[in-house]
DNA sequence: TTCTAATCTGGACACGTGTCCAGTTCAACC
DNA sequence: GGTTGAACTGGACACGTGTCCAGATTAGAA
């Protein structure tokens, strides 16, 4: 695989999440189909399926291209504060695409390989935040906790639970009780 | 409606529901088709059909019913230990059926209102447990944290970032952590 | 026994999924 | 400018989903 077709692949790649994204953003994961986004990409379905797994392989890289653009949150104030700004940043920035939200849980779930190298991907983004967010010299078990309750309010609002507009709202009081 | 048919709908409602559950233990939750859960039942697609909005609202209803019998744990000992019986309760039922609970995570975020009305039972289900365990004069952020731990754990679980019977121990701590 | 209304059947339908492959186009290198 | 090999195409495939409906079966009431 010679550097040039490399760079053929790429944009061919790009082309399919761009169009993917779009067409999520228009007609919701429901309604998109590989089909659908390999033509807004002007690129055959057979081509769409050799760089794109499965839906939920294209929803997941999506949402990890989105989350990992969540801005990081300064070293300041206290441990509780640093922890609440740091889930504060990744829910607004997952609240930005709620089509994307809405469609990243049961993606998620997918058993492809390619799905679950993305979210080991993704609970490690959220483990290291956390991690920064706490410092020094904190339980496991506090990391932990943190880490299943963020986890908990994106399965709830994947279910309609709540909103993932909400979800900062009610995680404050509970970052506060795990973390004090 | 009369009360005879009512009767003769249930018996194959159930049938259904005893086939399906079979069907899982035997091939598991993807290569399970309502189809062969009709076979097995002794019933036309068509009927599985009627009674079954989706492969979802199926794993929705088995794991419902499974829940609902794990063993209500006794007002006993410290508010930790009661918790966390409550906890070890319900994480143990759900491993004692792995297909069932690998089917679960995936069906209960499907967008059917079958599915949304069980899921919401299945919710108050764990609020009213670790509620019964945590007793009088608790915080609201306290009962929500460990509501989202233990969805969270739910959730990890589901996408396979531990096992079912590793839930139990890992959230044991974390337990301690949030209602200390 | 006969009628009636609900239940169940079988099989077709339109659709999406993901796979496959023979054949075409493209970009780079000689 | 031709050759080569990767990337792309188009279109068929087998399969599962969920819907539909005309007709056969069934159970119970008259």
């Amino acid at each position: 695989m010679s550097s040039s077709t490399t760079i053929r692949q790429t944009e061919t790649v790009e082309r399919l999440f761009a169009a993917g994204l779009a067409e999520l953003r228009e007609v919701g994961h429901e309604a998109l189909t590989i089909r659908s986004v390999a033509v807004r990409a002007g690129v055959s379905s057979a081509t769409a399926y050799t760089y794109l797994a499965s839906k939920n392989h294209l929803f997941a890289e999506l949402f990890w291209r989105h989350l990992a653009e969540a801005p990081a949150v300064a070293a300041m104030g206290s441990r509780v504060e640093r922890v609440q700004a740091a889930v504060r940043s990744l829910t607004t920035r997952i609240a930005e695409e709620p089509e994307l939200a809405a469609a990243m849980s049961p993606a998620l779930l997918g058993s492809d390989d390619d799905v679950a190298r993305l979210r080991l991907r993704i609970g490690a983004e959220f483990a290291a935040r956390f991690d920064a967010a706490l410092g020094e010299g904190c339980e496991d078990a506090v990391h932990e906790a943190l880490l299943l309750a963020f986890f908990g309010a994106l399965l709830q609002a994947g279910m309609r639970l709540m909103t993932f507009d909400e979800m900062v709202d009610r995680l404050a009081p509970v970052v506060a009780v795990i973390v004090a």
